[in-house]
DNA sequence: GAGGCTAGTGGCACCCAGTGCCACGGAGCA
DNA sequence: TGCTCCGTGGCACTGGGTGCCACTAGCCTC
């Protein structure tokens, strides 16, 4: 979940970097957002004009992301197998380069494990459940709104949070196979639970 | 997601009265700490010794929330169908009587709605994914760290939570019966989307 | 009953996130 | 040269959260 790899020496991008280094080594509350403006060579009142909170500068251009993932899913129209295409498309916009395997990985621990980001985290992911229900509610003619695609909405992206924190735990696995793993448990409904 | 109606007149209870009082009534940003803990016949400081976040006010005693649901699924036991024993056990640990169905909607409006809230219940979403999880994994043999049970824990909440903004928006629906829907429609895999 | 221990409370000072306001400086243009 | 405009930085302020200390009420012991 993050931008593209262009190594883009901007300002915004010198900030993110700074963030990503700082949090991962000494953890998210003990550096102050004083510290991130300092180290990416601006100050602090202008770190919180490039980024709203400092949360945020973990996740880069995340609106862009959402805005791939709403492309993607838009161009599947509806009609299409709306499970595999959700899963697909959480997956193409994941597909990074090896080269940038390792930003995200550490983005994504940051996420996963600093209890401010996981707070934070729920806020972003409001973005993208507004887009996938939007999708659900095109392909099924309900409305966005309604149970099924809330519903939808919030289990794939339960999925998909779940098959980041299994690619994140085992060093070796590839993160469109366990979002695979994971969208296909959910399609069936888990199958051997006995239900 | 609350605590009992003993009606209790502790200081405890002030405080949580009073802040979901006045934060329905106005907004969690726009009122400070210290108002709450006014209102409640308290000093701020002691404020933020019943609860450790302005946040939490709104959440009333939600570790016994939280025993109480591990209690049951512990006591439901392995065996038995896993998605509808969770099921069950939001249901029960949910179920308000008349009286306190209001709070519980103010509650949950203001949990649902305010971002900085919503953020926060990441947070304490991570306690109940924690022993859901565990039930999923006793009742598989797996560990509760693995795919499986970390997913069913994550999906099966996001069922819960989105049966509570069902049930929020729909002034005369049955909490329990919106439960039920989104927990069938999980368990069924989405029929109907065409996968 | 006096002294002492403890738990709950309040006050104070501090750190830090985030914001509004203003001042500065450079780029572009007339 | 003067103008506007935009990005930036500084400053001060609000508010959440915390550590520290002082006070008090109860209770226990001698």
């Amino acid at each position: 979940m993050t931008t593209t790899s262009a190594p883009a020496d901007t300002a915004r991008a010198r900030v993110e970097r700074a963030a990503l280094e700082l949090f991962a080594s000494r953890g998210f509350d003990s550096v102050p957002a004083d510290e991130v403006a300092d180290a990416a060579g601006i100050s602090r009142r202008t770190f919180f004009r490039y980024y709203p909170t400092k949360a945020d500068a973990v996740w880069g251009d995340f609106g862009a992301h959402v805005a791939r993932l709403d492309g993607l899913l838009r161009a599947a129209g509806p009609g299409r197998p709306v499970l595999a295409t959700i899963c697909a498309a959480y997956a193409e916009v994941n597909d990074y380069g090896d080269a940038d395997l390792p930003v995200l990985r550490q983005r994504m621990r940051l996420i996963l494990t600093e209890p401010a980001l996981q707070a934070h985290s729920q806020l972003r992911y409001a973005e993208i459940d507004r887009v996938v229900a939007e999708h659900v509610a095109r392909s099924t003619g309900e409305d966005p709104a309604g149970l099924l695609p809330r519903l939808v909405a919030a289990s794939t992206r339960a999925a998909a949070t779940t098959a980041f924190a299994a690619w994140l735990a085992d060093d070796g696995s590839d993160l469109g196979r366990q979002l695979n793993r994971a969208f296909g448990e959910l399609a069936g409904g888990f199958p051997g639970l006995g239900d």
